[in-house]
DNA sequence: TTGGAATGTCAACAAGGCTGACATAAAATG
DNA sequence: CATTTTATGTCAGCCTTGTTGACATTCCAA
């Protein structure tokens, strides 16, 4: 380590073992911050951050199947079958045959769980909203730059896939 | 959902709740990029992210307290001392009585604890590196700030009372 | 039509959170 | 000096959410 050589003066501060660590902390508290209020209400629930995650990617895509979602969560398919039996049977999700291959199922919010998905949004969202706002365009549009460059290719492809703007 | 109102033309697109669920769907993919390299050397050792937090915390602040640790972790200690526990034996921590206050317990790394701390650190710091290079300095100065704004207040002041650049 | 691949379910286990209760030693306080 | 508070450790037990293994169903292709 400390390979820390400047090249050209402070041009590349921010590549020092020394930044480079800020970041990795940055990242760890910032997620914890990024976190904490779904969890909260996901709390009051009876559910964890596992649900969420299914609950939020199924909004997103309806109709998606069990599998599609294994990939994007990345998880197992035991783990996420779990979660989906307790959002079913609590009635948030509802599962459709697949029409064309019947080995398929097709996921879908119910109301209720459409209600419980913008409770969760509505406060995650809020307080990235926050964040923007006291920072500005320039530092968002920095800010997702560098997590695009941090993902897994395999994600960032998920991701910019399901992205139109 | 959709209340989309633009006060000012584009000037808050930035701020669009479709834009801040592609902010959040980003943090979460880059989050599981950001654990990826440290997670499979951590495999290896049969130890998991919380032996990783605590080898990383320890290493930043050595002789910090047990408590001290629990503030930055947000863990209880029943569950810190259950990894702790583990890294002691296995060598890679040590434990010194306080000096002033015999109550404390001061922890450090081993050689070996640092030889894994330099391991995990250089695959974690790495990916970031690759990021910030792939990006540039304004890019990530914007990731920064926007992470600094997204934490608690309270993480926010042991976030910026660590650093010193 | 039959065997393999894809999809999903159930069962059991492990890691790592959590709470509660309790022990000990040292420090602080009256 | 007696008491209380603080810092830490430990045990037991629970929950969530990962894991693997075994198995059922469905589809498709040889």
């Amino acid at each position: 380590m400390q390979n820390i050589q400047r090249p050209m003066g402070e041009a590349l501060l921010y590549l020092t073992d020394e930044q480079l660590r800020h970041g990795i902390e940055a990242m760890f508290f910032a997620y914890r911050g990024f976190t904490a209020d779904p969890d909260r209400i996901l709390d009051e629930h009876a559910y964890g951050r596992a649900h969420h995650r299914a609950i939020h990617f199924i909004n997103c895509v309806p109709g998606t199947t069990v599998n599609n979602l294994l990939n994007i969560l990345g998880v197992t398919k035991q783990s996420l079958n779990r979660v989906l039996r307790t959002l079913i049977e609590d009635g948030l999700v509802v599962v459709k045959v697949g029409t064309r291959d019947k080995r398929e199922r097709n996921l879908f919010l119910t109301e209720t769980g459409q209600a419980l998905e913008q409770k969760l949004s509505d406060a995650q969202r809020s307080r990235m909203r926050q964040a923007y706002k006291q920072v500005g365009p320039d530092a968002v549009a920095g800010f997702r730059t560098v997590l695009e460059a941090m993902m897994d290719p395999d994600m960032r492809r998920a991701y910019l896939a399901m992205r139109q703007d």
